[in-house]
DNA sequence: CTTAAAAATGATATGTTGTATCATATGGGC
DNA sequence: GCCCATATGATACAACATATCATTTTTAAG
């Protein structure tokens, strides 16, 4: 089972373990983000808690709450899109790898996929041999998924 | 040499070629690119052609110049930062492949980088086992530069 | 040379994403 | 219950971007 629920439930979970806490309007966010199923932007998720919840949550608050759900790794921010998703991996217990993006530029639904480690290794070793130093591994590609294509 | 006038010059005989006209605030734009050496948004450029030519130019047109010029392929856009740069093959004669990024977070200079041919076919048939279809290739990576690091 | 069509640019308003700042509320530990 | 840290609210504004309609400039045809 892999129900919203039980995502968000595992998410809870995660939170306590950490010493951390899932408020309910960090627990609404994460639910609009895991019931939508792809990229949604900082104010689709106001819209989203007004209709599903009454709730007007001010963007500053959005921000934040999507901010501690980054760090809880719940959630991640795809800078190519300026949106967020969730993390497809909260109900796993094992820890993964660095995460690929491929981004539906039409219809946003986000994949969320593990590259073969030899290619990352090329690309880090690429920007290391230019004398850069790569902030974060995460690659965002904009893409066509199979029913917008 | 590759001096700033001798690149516009490039560009200029590029756009002869194909038909298309490089005006004069296309070359301003251009210009403002190409002498910065780093990656600037539209309203930086925008306070460029007012301090450097005195032209005021509205938002818009800086956007359609943009797009212009990246459709002559003499400027990328910076999806990661929002942010445009000159291609730096316009001095060059050869076609040139798809290219690769290092924008340095900190203080914009941006590395454009050529990395192996491998590693993007990899890349491109990851994508296509999962379903997606790669809209361009272009990858960008958030960085830090030697300077800066 | 004139004029009509096409291409380029301007002006104005507004939409979208994100942050700064200061105020208020809420929830545990003492 | 009180204090303090944490969480959230409210307001204003900054930065990036586009929609729309008007005007200017260029090109090419007659």
């Amino acid at each position: 089972m892999n129900s919203v629920e039980s995502i968000i439930q595992h998410a809870e979970q995660h939170c306590d373990m950490r010493g951390s806490r899932l408020t309910q309007k960090r627990k609404q966010v994460l639910t609009g983000l895991v019931k939508s199923n792809k990229a949604l932007s900082a104010y689709e998720l106001i819209d989203f808690c007004k209709q599903e919840y009454a709730v007007s949550l001010p963007a500053m608050s959005v921000y934040r709450i999507l901010d501690f759900l980054e760090s809880e790794l719940l959630v991640h921010k795809l800078n190519l899109a300026n949106k967020y998703v969730a993390c497809m991996h909260i109900s796993c217990d094992h820890a993964h790898a660095v995460p690929q993006f491929l981004i539906c530029k039409s219809c946003n639904i986000v994949k969320e996929i593990t590259v073969e480690e030899s290619t990352i290794t090329d690309l880090g070793n690429t920007v290391k041999v230019a004398g850069y130093q790569l902030l974060s591994p995460q690659i965002e590609l904009n893409c066509l998924c199979e029913n917008c294509a």
